[in-house]
DNA sequence: AGCACA
């Protein structure tokens, strides 16, 4: 009864996104901000004249994309509110590990139900999201521990950045967290940025949620703080 | 506004 009259699925459909965004930044950008909501499969944005200005990512659980749609409902991206509503479809990638992908041409009903899930109840809350104020980063990878060498700084050192990372990508991730200044990037140095807030509280947050974070698959952002 | 898999 709020925004959604679709069913959950777990990929999402976003709309209203900023046209002028090119589509490798855009996808990049959006996989950067929704993977704290959960493992991501595919993210899908064409710019036809049709469909320019919507995306859909892929989630591998259904929560993920329900916490997603909520909570980032709106979000100012690129200086555009966006509006999340769950897909209508199955994306195709699903529908590959399904084994009820069917090709393009023959696009025929897909109302059968041809075969039950494998498995059976499953559990896995993979991504356990609930806190509906604050972004957390529920996402361990194996690089935990680049932190412990410096001592607290309002200011964060982040490394291991894609080297066509920009600052307004980073600002993305980094402004969701109270007490956000700035990111500095040293373009001369690619890959790495400098992230103020203004106390060493509000930095040490932010640092311990984009923690790890991988902002493509090979790049998990390695966060320590600033030397002084 | 616009639901695809370039």
């Amino acid at each position: 009864m709020l925004t959604t009259d679709i069913p959950p699925n777990q990929t999402i459909y976003l709309k209203n996104l900023n046209e002028k965004v090119k589509k490798e930044e855009l996808k990049r950008s959006l996989y950067a901000l929704f993977s704290q909501y959960g493992r991501i499969l595919d993210v899908v944005a064409l710019k036809t004249a049709k469909l320019r200005g919507q995306a859909w990512i892929v989630f591998s659980e259904v929560t993920a994309a329900s916490n997603a749609v909520r909570q980032m409902q709106n979000f100012p991206f690129y200086d555009k509110p966006m509006r999340i509503q769950y897909a209508k479809g199955k994306s195709d990638c699903i529908a590959k590990a399904d084994n009820t992908f069917v090709p393009k041409e023959k696009r025929r009903k897909q109302e059968e139900k041809p075969e039950k899930k494998r498995d059976g109840p499953q559990a896995t809350n993979g991504v356990r999201n609930e806190n509906n104020g604050t972004p957390a980063a529920t996402y361990r990878n194996g690089k935990p521990d680049t932190q412990e060498t410096t001592p607290p700084n309002n200011i964060l050192f982040v490394q291991n950045l894609p080297h066509d990372t920009t600052d307004d990508m980073l600002q993305l991730l980094f402004k969701q967290f109270p007490g956000f200044k700035e990111v500095r990037m040293i373009y001369a140095k690619p890959g790495i940025a400098f992230v103020e807030f203004d106390d060493e509280n509000q930095s040490s947050t932010a640092m311990q949620s984009l923690q790890g974070f991988k902002i493509t698959p090979q790049n998990s952002m390695a966060i320590s703080y600033a030397k002084k």
